[in-house]
RNA sequence: GUGGUCGUAGCUCAAUGGUAGAGCUCCAGAUUGUGAUUCUGGUUGUUGCGGGUUCGAGCCCCGUCGAUCACCCCA
């Protein structure tokens, strides 16, 4: 039994979660698609290199890696960034900017697993290459918005913490700290509201800061500061803004993040971020050894936790309920009452399903009353009855409960033309 | 990687150190041409795994694996 276990950190999808997975996937894909962008897919498998030196300690520590037959250090990939600048800057000139893709597909991080955090875990990737204007930083946070709300997930159930790095390297600059501190002092940022003053202000004063000084700094920057000023007026301009808090301690762990940082998290759980994401200009340069310098920003959001704020989120059950009733489930089941005539039952099948009808049957001999109580369990429109009237057939609507006869020749046009009505009758349950 | 809590049937959970159970689910029958309800019967476990203590361990001890929480960080 314990062989047959998942191995730790992964999942799986049964039916209804993959339902449920299906449904995230649509809604992804139709906002992004809102949206003009367009969807790509890179390799799950890169060299362990391409993550070491672009994407920071952070995440190398949690890297899922190997060594495949030939020796070579190969790595799951815990994020589709590195991967997307490689593409972007190896095949720039085939696409007009700015490029608005958009990808969907398994990460893998090597760490605890615990409740929202899972060693495998699928990611949304929206990103914008060549475009390096402030409307495109609004232009993300606007889908993720739109992302939430598709999903059910309302105002009072989520915000965007935003913030800038340019904000630190200013104040960094400002206060004669040399630039190789900033990568340290990022980190002490981040965990300000976390950890204990005293050990804080310990490592500020060992780059020359104080944490009365930061602390009064990240007060001062509110949504009127200069550095948020044209994101905030196109996200006014959309209506979105009452979505948007700042956050100055917002900084994210990626290295290769440049300005616009931001983050989507839910209001009422605790939970983790759903989202993040922001501006990273200068790793398609790195990518690229400084051939292409492409500007370029993007934010992803993670299937696992959002899963969890969809289930604690009533709205958003309500918004998974219509899905699975519009997704589960055949149009229509044939009952063969009678053996003799299975071979016409299953010419039918085929007639009807070659139209694109969604239609089950029982595929051994089976009593009446069982065939329809499977037509039942299936959400099954209508019910056919093969029997001792063939070449007629009964028809029957499941849900008004009414029934007729019909010439077998008829039987397909009757069933087409009947699905185009809609469902009348009385309800279930 | 470090520390805390937990681990019994497919699911939810019972069982003073003394014969491993219930509800739900699933399958079949009552019901050989019509969906519900009800009733009846049936399947399912090396009590996560491996050691130890004991006359005897689901229960106590050690290890291990997994889940979960915290650290860490983030999707």
């Amino acid at each position: 039994m314990a062989s047959l276990r998942t191995v730790k950190g992964f999942r799986d999808f049964f039916p209804e979660e993959c339902a449920m997975r299906n449904y995230i996937f649509d809604t992804w894909r139709s906002i992004a698609r809102r949206y003009g962008f367009v969807e790509y897919e890179a390799p799950v498998v890169e060299t362990t290199d391409l993550y070491r030196k672009k994407s920071g300690d952070e995440i190398t520590s949690q890297l899922f890696c190997f060594r495949d037959k030939a020796d070579r250090e190969i790595s799951l990939r815990p994020e589709v960034t590195p991967s997307l600048a490689r593409m972007a800057t190896t095949r720039h000139r085939d696409f007009k900017k700015p490029m608005k893709w958009f990808q969907i597909g398994s990460c893998f991080r090597y760490e605890e697993p615990q409740e929202g955090r899972t060693r495998e875990f699928i990611q949304f990737n929206a990103d914008i290459l060549g475009d390096a204007s402030s409307g495109t930083d609004a232009e993300l946070i606007a889908l993720s918005i739109d992302v939430m709300l598709a999903f059910g997930i309302q105002a009072e159930d989520f915000a965007i913490r935003l913030s800038n790095r340019q904000l630190w390297t200013q104040y960094l600059e400002d206060q004669n700290v040399p630039a190789e501190h900033a990568g340290t002092f990022l980190q002490i940022v981040d965990k300000i509201e976390r950890a204990k003053p005293e050990e804080t202000a310990t490592k500020l004063s060992a780059i020359g800061l104080t944490l009365e000084n930061v602390r009064a700094f990240m007060a001062a920057a509110d949504e009127n500061h200069p550095a948020f000023a044209a994101v905030r007026a196109d996200l006014t301009a959309r209506g979105l803004w009452k979505y948007v808090r700042i956050d100055a301690s917002i900084v994210r762990g990626l290295a290769y993040y440049t300005g616009t940082v931001f983050e989507v998290f839910d209001l009422k759980h605790g939970l983790r971020a759903v989202a993040g994401g922001g501006r990273y200009d200068k790793l398609c340069a790195l990518m690229s050894d400084g051939n292409v310098d492409m500007a370029a920003a993007g934010f992803a959001m993670g299937d696992v936790v959002l899963g969890i704020l969809l289930s604690k989120t009533p709205s958003a059950q309500m918004a998974i309920t219509d899905y699975l009733n519009s997704q589960q489930g055949v149009d229509a089941y044939i009952v063969v009452a009678d053996e003799a005539q299975r071979a016409h039952a299953l010419a039918a099948v085929q007639a009807l399903r070659a139209a694109g009808v969604r239609l089950d049957f029982s595929m051994a001999p089976q009593k009446v009353g069982k065939q329809f109580q499977a037509a039942e369990n299936q959400k099954a429109r209508f019910a056919i009855v093969f029997g001792a009237e063939y070449p007629e057939v009964q028809l029957k609507n499941l849900v008004s409960r009414e029934q007729s006869l019909v010439p077998a020749e008829a039987l397909v046009s009757t069933v087409v033309e009947a699905l185009k009505q809609p469902i009348v009758g009385p309800l279930l349950a």
